[in-house]
RNA sequence: GGGCGGUUAGCUCAGCGGUAGAGCACUACGUUGACAUCGUAGUGGCCACUGGUUCGAUCCCAGUACCGCCCA
């Protein structure tokens, strides 16, 4: 059946994926060649930046997978063992929202109504049903991963491993526990990473407040301009501080000014009445604010500001805490009235510890539990209504009356601000202090750094390597910790302290006797104190360091069991059961010593740093790991350098202490056609499995490719797509006229060229082999675009513009076999190299053609050398071409119809140009539509000239001609000529030019100007006919 | 504010010390033994600006302007 018009890719490339996979083309050591003396083949590896469980494939992702496919395919043609290691992460938020939005679409009980437990079955549930559909999208873009092996960051051997690393990061001091301040995403109530936070500039206010010192004091406020003069000055009993967020007033520790600002100067040291609140803070001198800005004069509230929260560590301030974790404004703890008389003590100098401190809710009564924003509101009408608002006057006509009022205004500046969203919640990020898990990457990072400053790991583009350096030599603690039920959790078992300073044992005894039984149970012994904990795989093993613990303990506690319980309320309630079973029975079987599990996960970028070697099957030692770790390269956006590039190198540095990968292709982003980020809300979003249906992945994927100049933004556009769908088809249709000039009859492939004779034939395998070279070039560099121009240029500029259409007279010749054999081969080359950008047209062309022993993505990669080119040929050639566009030209803008066929006279040909028209004649003269050549002493009147090397040629068009247009013609090749001649003339004409220029380029300057004189010369003798007609 | 990029044909981008390139778009012609998802020919550029280095600068250096991105 002969072949279709155009290659159908809706059809064609949902079969080819089908058998890719069925024949699992993509498995670990596909095609793997043994090395000459049978050494195994080198390995090459990449790890997929896995997505999100609940991902579906975006452009991001198309691109991303799209370069890996090529590296990979590209490797494994050429006998290495590859392994693309395919996978998703369990996407912590990501995954629980979807699942809670899930349920509650379909009016299933609510995450909390179902508990940890049976919340996580639904998600299990989800993923089997839901959690392939990106797996499924990367196979319709052909990528080639090796699908048996799909990883899942909570899944095989994942698990395991995760844990094995937290305790052996622990108990290497890596990791510790602590009460930091972290973004925390009031709607998911967990800590959140920088990662997640979109900090996105919005339409806000500044309000300005003023706090009143205090014992009724004044001081001198002086303004001066920035020559000194004085153009303020009053007496104030206040300070005016300016503020953003007014509700977290509430909370603030100083007032802080700049050493510098003299205007402050006086008062630093002095006490303020914090509004709306019963306390005195005071005015402290920090280097943070800006003398510049506002009044220069910062309210510090530590607990809900990053910024502040640094003023109130290197002040030892208080960091009150306002917020609940849904930041609603607290309404929990003891009444304001005795937070604010504890407050007020700590103030003036009693000694409390952080745990208090965050105990104390020093939110007035009339504003616990409003929204945060319910509760800026109030502050601002109540500090307005106390007159304590920087204000200014403001005249008002009063319409009935017409008389004139003169009104104090609060001061609001409508201002530009920058607040930080969640990315999955899109609320209001709070900066909230909590306890939390942090990996102490300052310990770490070294490794990392050096890896990549030596040149272990190689960073592509170099500039990205600056970013991650720049990172990484800032580096803060790591907050691994989330407030979620799904993911990895946190390997620490919490007990209650029953080791406090006051537990007496009376008798001395080492005995536990039931007034000491008593003590410890009675109520604030233990369970007001922070829990102790220990770090362990399991509970068997943490149970073991409970067990050394309670030896220190008076006997039968010492021997208590350990159990686990729900959590800490479970836990006091269970020991306080056992210590009363006790107490009845004496029988100390009955003792136990609760603990319950921290109830945290881990961060998803903690399992996913682990991704190299989890995957590969760390612990365990598997032969996978040994082969194919540290991965060759690693193909990722630039967006995630920081939070994913730069963990894996420092835990598997940490860990393994190996880099992960030997180079980091770091890739830009796609954008729309105009140069926009592509956003949902923007509406600009291409989806690419729409534009595969559209297209076809060959060309999507090509145009990716053709686009990925490293360190570049694409511009996506459908028209480029278009195009290299064209191309596609261009190609698709040079195989069908192959077909139909039964070129395929027979043939299989071969590795070497046929033995040809033709110069055509001589010419196009040398351009294979000048092709092959530039692709193996360009992906090497892993210059992406530069490979697929080549392919581009070779395969329709070189094959189908002019290889094809040069066959088509040697078909009717001699060297017909030869030239079928030849095109045979130079299109196996076609598919050959470009297969791994576009996989589908080409195998299903390798399908299609000839005799085929296996699967093209099997197909080994060809590696002949420039061996091939034959110069003669390609001189020739060149001359050859250079003719009949010189030929085609001069009809065009003759307007000689094409049908027409010439004769044409040469009147004047050397040997060389001699022999190259008589080996090509059939050629040309097919391709220039010419009749004849005889040769002529000269021109005649009324003809056009053709100047090529060592030929010039005339073509009689009387009665055709237009000798103006002629003119105008030759006129302007001429004045080109000209001045590129004289710009030749001028270089060479200067001493300092042949002095230091290199030689081979002066000599390329004398060649190109004797050409350019030469070829004046035959214009000009043209022109000069042309006059003497007319 | 700090850092990093960019500015080349109408558009999207390559190039990078030695004669300015591609694709798309545009114009004209064209069913010539695959391809109209095509062919042939063509139009179109003070390579942002100002200096400097150099025999020679789109390319290297410095500055200016504008536009992006990242981090505060």
């Amino acid at each position: 059946m002969p072949m279709e018009k155009t290659f159908n890719a809706a059809e064609a490339e949902a079969r080819i994926s089908k058998e890719w996979i069925a024949r699992k083309v993509g498995r670990a050591g596909a095609n793997a060649k043994p090395g000459p003396n049978g050494e195994p083949a080198k390995p090459f590896s990449i790890m997929i930046p896995p997505p999100n469980v609940t991902g579906v494939l975006h452009m991001g992702h198309a691109f991303n997978n799209t370069l890996q496919d090529i590296l990979i395919r590209w490797h494994r043609m050429r006998g290495f063992d590859t392994l693309w290691q395919p996978g998703t992460d369990h996407a912590g938020i990501a995954t629980q929202m979807v699942v809670e939005r899930e349920l509650a679409r379909t009016q299933q009980p609510s995450r909390r109504e179902l508990g940890r437990e049976a919340f996580l079955e639904k998600v299990w549930e989800w993923k089997e049903q839901s959690g392939g559909t990106i797996i499924n999208q990367l196979q319709r873009l052909g990528a080639t991963c090796d699908w048996d092996r799909e990883a899942f960051t909570m899944s095989g051997n994942f698990p395991e491993a995760v844990i094995k690393v937290f305790v052996e990061m622990y108990e290497k001091g890596l990791i510790y526990r602590g009460k930091r301040l972290v973004n925390w995403d009031p709607h998911f109530e967990t800590a959140i990473s920088d990662l997640e936070v979109e900090n996105l500039e919005v339409a806000g206010h500044m309000w300005h407040f003023k706090y009143v010192l205090a014992d009724k004091q004044t001081y001198e406020y002086v303004e001066k301009d920035e020559d000194g003069n004085v153009t303020l000055r009053e007496t104030r009993n206040y300070i005016s501080i300016a503020t953003t967020r007014p509700e977290t007033m509430l909370g603030d520790g100083a007032v802080a000014v700049h050493p510098s600002d003299e205007r402050y100067k006086s008062i630093v040291g002095k006490m303020v009445h914090l509004p709306l609140c019963d306390r005195l803070i005071p005015i402290i001198a920090d280097e943070y604010p800006d003398p510049t800005f506002g009044s220069g004069a910062v309210k510090i509230t530590g607990a809900h500001d990053f910024n502040d929260y640094q003023v109130a560590r290197r002040n030892t301030l208080p960091m009150y805490r306002l917020m609940d974790t849904r930041a609603r404004m607290r309404a929990d703890g003891a009444p304001y009235a005795e937070a604010v008389a504890r407050a007020r003590e700590i103030a003036a100098g009693s000694p409390t510890d952080e745990i208090e401190v965050d105990a104390l809710n020093l939110v007035p009564e009339k504003y616990r539990g409003l929204d945060r924003f319910e509760a800026r509101k109030q502050v601002i009408a109540d500090i307005n209504a106390l007159g304590l608002s920087v204000s200014i006057l403001t005249r008002e006509i009063d319409e009935e009356t017409g008389s004139e009022h003169l009104t104090r205004v609060p001061v609001v500046e409508a201002k530009k601000i920058m607040q930080p969203f969640g990315d999955r919640s899109k609320v209001v990020i709070e900066p909230m202090l909590t306890d939390q898990w942090f990996v102490d990457t300052a310990k770490i990072v070294g490794p990392a750094l050096d890896a990549v400053r030596k040149g272990d790991t190689q960073i592509l583009p170099e500039r990205d390597a600056k970013v991650y350096f720049h990172w990484l030599e800032n580096i803060e603690p790591w907050c691994i910790s989330r407030q979620l039920w799904w993911g990895h959790q946190i390997p620490v078992w919490y007990g209650l302290d029953i080791w406090p300073t006051g537990f007496h044992d009376a008798e001395g005894d080492d005995a536990l006797d039931e007034v000491e039984l008593f003590a410890l149970l009675a109520d604030g012994a233990y369970n007001h104190a922070e829990p102790v904990y220990h770090c362990a795989t399991d509970l068997a093993a943490v149970g073991e360091k409970f067990m050394d613990d309670l030896a220190a303990l008076p006997a039968p506690l010492n021997h208590a069991r350990v159990v686990e319980v729900a959590d800490r309320a479970a836990a006091v309630e269970t020991l306080a059961k056992a210590l009363a079973d006790y107490a009845l029975t004496q029988d100390p079987t009955h003792l136990v010593y609760p603990v319950w599990r921290d109830a945290d996960v881990l961060d998803t970028w903690f399992s996913s740093g682990l991704w190299p070697i989890g995957t590969l099957g760390w612990p365990e030692n598997t032969p996978e790991l040994q082969k194919y770790f540290p991965t060759s390269v690693l193909v990722t956006g630039f967006d995630i350098i920081f939070f994913w590039v730069a963990r894996m190198m420092m835990m598997q540095l940490a860990v393994v202490g190996q880099k992960p990968f030997g180079t980091v292709y770091v890739h830009a982003l796609v954008r729309d056609e105009k140069g926009k980020k592509m956003s949902k809300s923007l509406g600009n979003v291409l989806d690419p499995i729409d534009l595969i249906d559209e297209y076809g992945a060959d060309a999507v994927r090509f145009t990716l490719t053709a686009m990925a100049a490293m360190g570049r933004d694409l511009r996506l556009s459908k028209d480029r797509i278009a195009g290299y769908r064209n191309f596609g088809t261009k190609l698709w249709n040079a195989c069908r006229f192959a077909e139909m000039n039964n070129v395929w009859e027979g043939h299989e492939t071969q590795a070497a060229p046929p033995a040809a004779t033709a110069t055509a034939n001589r010419w196009i395998i040398g351009e294979t082999a000048k092709a092959l070279a530039e692709v193996d070039a360009a992906l090497t560099e892993y210059r992406f675009d530069q490979a697929a121009d080549a392919l581009y240029k070779f395969v329709w500029g070189k094959v189908c513009d002019w290889y094809v259409e040069f066959a088509k007279p040697l078909f009717d010749g001699d060297q017909a076999e030869e030239t079928r054999q030849t095109m045979a081969w130079v299109l196996d080359q076609c598919m050959i190299l470009l297969h791994p950008i576009m996989p589908f047209v080409t195998e299903e062309l390798w399908a299609t053609t000839g005799l085929r022993k296996g699967l093209l993505v099997h197909t080994d990669w060809p590696t002949y050398g420039p061996d091939l080119i034959d110069a003669e040929a390609d001189r020739e050639m060149t001359w050859v071409t250079g003719l009949i566009d010189e030929i085609r030209s001069a009809r065009a803008q003759m307007h000689v119809p094409v049908s027409l066929k010439l004769d044409m006279l040469a009147t004047a040909m050397d040997a060389t140009a001699a022999a190259a028209w008589e080996r090509n004649e059939t050629l040309i003269k097919r391709l220039a539509r010419i009749e004849s050549l005889t040769a002529a002493a000269q021109a005649p009147k009324g003809a056009i000239t053709i100047a090529a090397e060592g030929a010039s040629f005339a073509i009689p068009l009387e009665g055709i001609i237009d000798i103006g247009a002629e003119k105008a013609r030759l006129a302007k090749s001429l004045e080109k000529l000209e001045k590129e001649a004289a710009a030749l003339r001028g270089r060479l004409a200067n001493p300092k030019f042949i002095e230091s220029a290199k030689e081979e380029v002066v000599d390329e300057a004398r060649t190109n100007l004797e050409a350019r004189e030469d070829e004046a010369t035959k214009l000009r003798a043209a022109l000069t006919r042309l006059a003497e007609i007319g």
